[in-house]
DNA sequence: TTGATATTTTGGAATGATTCTAAATATTAC
DNA sequence: GTAATATTTAGAATCATTCCAAAATATCAA
């Protein structure tokens, strides 16, 4: 629900640009996503969307999740084979899981280590994106 | 089939330091992980462990890989959502995935790239593992 | 060897996240 | 408003993987 007037217009942008309706529901998903700053599963989205759209479904909730990571507006985040999470900071980041309390965060990454990533690759290898993900536990201090 | 016998001591020095047992279907499986340099899926292992192996099951194929990844023998790599493959590198690597082929190359990873991942990761955050993959396409020539 | 015991393998059923389907509904352009 | 098109929906289908319980095998002690 509430989404800022910035992120309804970034919304309604990337859906004409791809040639896509606004719809209720993919405001509902969208805001709900960019409501809270963590990385929640399909199953958590649906469950926060219903609270206030309680007519939505979870194809749905599917779906506008396809739409939304398509057109760029979300990050979609896979650990393993868990069910994928979707991660509403749009900057070049990495992700850290812990192993205890599955709890997933954001790195930031700085310039020089972007760099570094880039120049491993060979000859011939042409990078669209990258994902790095780091396992482990995190102190509680 | 056809393990070496430097691989058959390092896979029954591994079962055993895990209090686990030798067994011909987990040599099978290892054998064809380690005499092939790519990264098969389950059912590419279970396929061609079947061809010198005709009776082995895939329960038992997901039973060995589980095993041979918990002992540290092989490695399991994820890509999105897709099914697990598994890869005989142990060194610390990274992966490009190429969107046009599906194929997948080991990309290796300089100890100064490997310090500056470590480099990003602020106070509190204790890092076991970490997991780096590329996606793109590759120029063949 | 020969059991006795614990582990492993096996085929098939179960699981669970995600995708598909086809009908109902909403949005857009005129 | 109406026609044309896109989207939503509930439920079925998919598919990699895990679970199950019975049969087979490996290990160990005598």
């Amino acid at each position: 629900m509430n989404l800022s007037p910035e992120h309804k217009a970034l919304l309604d942008n990337a859906l004409i640009d791809s040639g896509l309706r606004s719809t209720r529901q993919r405001e509902q998903v969208y805001g709900v996503i960019m409501s809270k700053q963590d990385h929640p599963t399909a199953d958590e989205i649906y469950a926060r969307a219903k609270a206030s759209m309680p007519t939505i479904s979870l194809a749905t909730v599917y779906n506008c999740l396809e739409t939304l990571v398509d057109c760029g507006l979300v990050r979609q985040v896979n650990f393993d084979r868990e069910p994928s999470r979707y991660c509403p900071n749009l900057k070049e980041h990495a992700h850290f899981y812990c192993k205890e309390t599955g709890e997933v965060f954001d790195i930031d990454l700085s310039g020089q280590a972007i760099h570094e990533l880039r120049r491993q690759l060979p000859e011939g290898f042409e990078m669209e994106s990258f994902e790095l993900s780091y396992h482990g536990k995190t102190h509680s201090n």
